[in-house]
Formats: C-alpha cells, sequence, structure tokens
DNA sequence: TTGAAAGCGCTAACAT
DNA sequence: ATGTTAGCGCTTTCAA
C-alpha cells in the first residue's frame, strides 16, 4: 500500500505539503500542488482514514441501537436517520441489541473507544444510570423521552397518543378493549396501561398480550381474545401489522370489522393501508431524522414530534 | 483521555505488557496482569480501536450499499446480513446509493480507505468494470449474478422465477399480462421483459411501468392499466406494497380479484399475507445472509439461493 | 510557502 | 516473562 510518504517522495515535497493538497490547504505553490495530484493520480492513493480518524478524534459515523433489525417501526426509525446522514455525509453504523443489556454496553464501550462521535438509542435495556456515564465521550440522543440533562431526545407523546386511541374506541361504544404490546417490562406497556385505567377505569390482564412483533403474533393474540367467554369488541395492536394479524383471524372466524371487531393500529404502514387499518401515525420517520440532528449537534434538546391518528374502515 | 502509556506508567509495567493483557496473551505473570487489570478498572480505560484498526489493517465492519433505505425488499436483504454481523461480531454499516454511481464510488474508495473489511453490494448504479479495481482493497460481494471471477454472488435466479411467474399466470388462461418494474434500466427489467416475450410471444411497452417502489406507485400504475382500451387481465407486481396498490385501485374499481384482475406480487411480504396475495418468495433474507458469510470468507463463489411461489388467493 | 519532527494510541519484533 | 523500540499513516505545530 502506497502511503502519504511514498506520495511525497515521489512528488518532490514533505509530506506536510502532501497533507495539505489532500485537506485543501491554501498556501501551497500552483506547481508543486500540481504535482502532488498527479503523482496521487499516477499512484492512485487513498488516504488511510482509520490514521485520520485516530487523529482527528472523530470519525463522523453515529452508531445507531436498535432492538430488532427486521421490525418496520425500528426500520422507520432508520429510515428517517439514513435519510439526513447520507444528507450531512456522516455514515450509519447498525447496532442490534436484542435488549441485551451486554450488548448495549458493548455499543458504548465503542464510543467511548472512539468509533463513532455518537449514539441514537432507539430503545434500551439499561437503566439510564448505567448509560449516562458514556455521554462523556459522545454525544447520545435518545427516540423516548427522559428528563435526564445529558441525553437529548427526539420522542412522541406515547401517553397521550394511547390515551386518543382509546377515547377514540370508547367513543365509538367500545368498553371491552383489548390491546398489545411488544415487551412486558417496557416502558410503553407500562404507559400503554396506564392509558388503558384512565379510560376504562380498570385493567383486564385477559385482554392485554405483550411479546407480539409480527402479522403472526397478532393472529396468535386474536385467536386468545376472540375466545375469551366475554370477547372484546376492538383491540389496540402495537403496529399495523399486528393489527393485520388480528384483521385476519378475525376475518377466518367470519367477522365483520370494524362491526363485530374494531381494529386499531400503530405507525401506519403499508399493510394498513391495504388493509384499511385505522393507525396511530407517531411519525417514526420523523423521529428518526430529528434524533439525527440533535445527535450531529450534540444537543441535548428534548423535541416532541407530534403523532396524529389517521382513521380509515377498521374502527 | 488516558492512554495505554498512562495504564502501563500507574501499573509499574511496560506498554507492552498492558498490551499483552488487553489482548490476553500468555507469559504476563499473574501479579503484573492483575495490577494491570486494576488500573485499567480504576481508570475506566478503554483501548482507542481506531488506533487498534490502524495497526491491524482491519476493522471487523462491513459496508452495504443499498439504493434506498426505505425500500422493504432491500430491508430484508439488509436484516439478513444483520443476522449473521451479530452472530460473528462483525459490525454494518449502512451506504445508501440512491443508485448513484458517484456515491457508490465514493464507498468502494472507504473500503480502499481502510474503513471496512468488505462490501456487499445489494444493487448498483455502476458497471463491473468500474467496480472490479476495488476488490483488491478488501472482498466485495453482490446480490446479483455476475460471471466475474473477482466477485463472490449471492444471487438468486431471477429469469427463471420471472418465468415462473408468467407461466403461472397463463396456464390460469391470462394472456393479456401486465407488470411493474423499479427502474427501467435494470438488469431485472431487462430480465422481466425476456421472460415475458419467452412465455406470451410479443412484449407490449403499454403493459409495463417501471419506477414502481411503493404501494402508491402500484396504486398509479393499476389506474394506468385499467384504463387501457385491452385493459389487461393479470398483473405482476415487482413487490408486494406494489402489488397491495395495483389490488386497491382495482377494488376501488368495484373489480373482483382474482376474477376481474389477477394479481401476483413478490418478495412475500406481511401486506401480501395480510391482503392474501400470491407471490414470489426470492428468500431475501436468506441473500442476505449467505452475502455476508461470503464477504467475511472471501469467498468469490456464486451461491444461488432458491425461490418459491407462494399461492394465495389473487391468482 | 515549505519542511522537519513530534505526536495520535496502539502492536509486535526483538532483545534480554 | 518483560521491556525497548520501531513502526502503522496521518496531522499539525514550529521554525525557517
Amino acid at each position: 500500500m502506497t502511503n502519504i510518504k511514498d506520495i511525497a517522495r515521489l512528488a518532490g515535497v514533505s509530506v506536510s505539503t502532501v497533507s495539505r493538497v489532500l485537506n485543501n490547504y491554501k498556501h501551497v505553490a500552483r506547481d508543486k500542488r500540481e504535482s502532488v495530484l498527479r503523482v496521487i493520480e499516477e499512484m492512485n492513493y487513498t488516504p488511510n482514514k482509520n490514521a485520520i480518524d485516530l487523529i482527528r478524534g472523530e470519525t463522523r459515523t453515529i452508531g445507531v441501537i436498535l432492538p430488532y433489525n427486521n421490525n418496520p417501526a425500528f426500520d422507520q426509525i432508520l429510515n428517517g436517520i439514513l435519510n439526513k446522514a447520507l444528507e450531512h455525509d456522516f455514515s450509519i453504523t447498525v447496532l442490534p441489541s436484542i435488549y441485551s443489556k451486554e450488548k448495549e454496553v458493548e455499543y458504548l464501550k465503542k464510543l467511548k473507544s472512539k468509533l463513532y462521535d455518537g449514539i441514537i438509542i432507539t430503545s434500551r435495556a439499561n437503566d439510564w444510570e448505567t448509560i449516562i456515564p458514556y455521554t462523556g465521550y459522545g454525544s447520545i440522543v435518545s427516540c423516548e423521552y427522559t428528563q435526564h440533562k445529558e441525553i437529548g431526545c427526539s420522542y412522541m407523546d406515547r401517553y397521550s397518543s394511547y390515551l386518543d386511541a382509546f377515547q377514540l374506541l370508547k367513543n365509538k361504544g367500545h368498553y371491552a378493549v383489548a390491546f398489545t404490546t411488544a415487551r412486558i417490562e417496557s416502558n410503553s406497556t407500562k404507559q400503554m396501561i396506564g392509558a388503558y385505567k384512565e379510560v376504562f377505569g380498570e385493567f383486564q390482564p385477559k385482554y392485554h398480550i405483550s411479546g407480539c412483533l409480527c402479522l403472526e403474533d397478532g393472529y396468535k393474540a386474536a385467536e386468545h381474545f376472540l375466545h375469551l367467554p366475554e370477547r372484546p369488541t376492538a383491540v389496540y395492536a402495537n403496529g399495523d401489522e399486528v393489527a393485520g394479524g388480528i384483521y385476519l383471524y378475525a376475518k377466518s372466524q367470519q367477522l365483520k370489522i370494524p362491526a363485530d371487531l374494531a381494529i386499531i393500529g400503530q405507525e401506519n404502514q403499508p399493510i394498513g393501508i391495504g388493509m384499511g387499518i385505522t393507525t396511530v401515525d407517531h411519525q417514526l420517520t420523523k423521529i428518526g431524522e430529528q434524533a439525527f440532528s440533535l445527535v450531529i449537534k450534540k444537543s441535548r434538546e428534548k423535541v416532541k414530534i407530534p403523532y396524529h391518528i389517521v382513521e380509515r374502515d377498521s374502527v
């Protein structure tokens, strides 16, 4: 591999001069600049980026921690991040965590080891207390709200959106309402249950199924709900694919949507458009875009992205 | 920032000893190893990965060039890549190209600049002739077949799958068949047209619409097809979301699926399951997994991944 | 405008 | 078993 020293020698200049033309500095004589460029061309030289990153102490790369890499919601956030990264000429490294605390810490250590200029956490397993110390090594932005001043947030008002969705159902005359969530221990499950209580008074565990990520999960959840003695008349799914699965199972039981079962999904995904499912759109792409903007600004702002409900034919 | 020198000094040993314990080498006395570990702990030290990458000349990072970052097909491939990367403790950097030749070359230069150990090209705008020289700087694997010996391939037999899909339609009595593709200049459009000719004799431009990526594009394509004087009785869509859009438009015109219009999609995506759309599953996740395996083995094998047709209710 | 030289933080060959 | 030292390839003072 040819290096900067070779170029300098062949161009008859010093390495610092080569460095100067490489970085477009002024104060380089025309002829020297040209001869350096010629040699670079001839030798087909490209500077070693690791050496540059080592010296500069920055990499123009952002790491994105996300639990699942095959989940449409996280794909939407990632999409937003990539949009902005492309625009700002940053690279994005995807860090799949499967909600493993160890994996997450491993990734935070990579921030510390200077591989990334910052990290975006789309969702997490660790406590903020274990994450915050790493803000000393690069900017950390979360896609979930936290009051900790060290962390920038690009988030949505989950609680309020859950409230709206349940209220919509209640307004349509539904009182036996079921819902699905992804992780039982997650913040969003807690908020979902909270909102449920606020709207319907008491939480009934039989009307809640966790661990729902994809269409098949929704199908199974519906199977459970619809075999309950007092079967729900509506269900709020944590994603349109899960909602689609619920829809399919209901249909397989000859139920009419929404007459026999109302369904509301989340994140305005293609399947929801296709199947005409009402959905709560948290604008995840925008969340991702905003998260990226915050992380490169090293900002610790808390930016709330508005959600809206898209009414279709399933409620 | 504390560095290896500081640790050596504080532990009362040389940097090489510190390096040895860092890399789990043998021949380090118990007490020295322990005191080094203690100081590392106390100082909360993490080695600078850029320095290590610089010396080792490898980064355990693979770059993945993909044209769109919000396209379900490429998401499936990326998903497969990430599965394997996680397993093998490699990092994945996403390189969005929007089919720009310049962007692609920029990414290949990053391979040359030693940022990645290899690159996976899911789809490309450049000729192989301009890509191949970069195989000198790291392994390059393609998700599309090419006979060039320098390039490993994890691919599907597109032509044969197109043939099968068109034949399926023909067997069901369809002769006026339309189809959609993503990019007019792409290889897969060429193969699609070739397969069409082989099955139906002649290619009719009015039955082909390019530039279809999402549901909305499918909707518009259907609008076009269904207003043709001799409207097609079947359409093969380049993706299930596009197929979903076609389905929706047909429904909006009171057409029955498949009686009035047969629809076949591609890639077995959730929306297709939800809407009951027959699809050609090219197993993109497996393509991604295999591509990753090839790239880290620096293999130039050509591995064909089998496809299969999933029959549902739209044909 | 240019070059010499001192790092950036680490590994590894070599010597002991 | 351990330390010395010469790099890895580049940037950036500093002096000229």
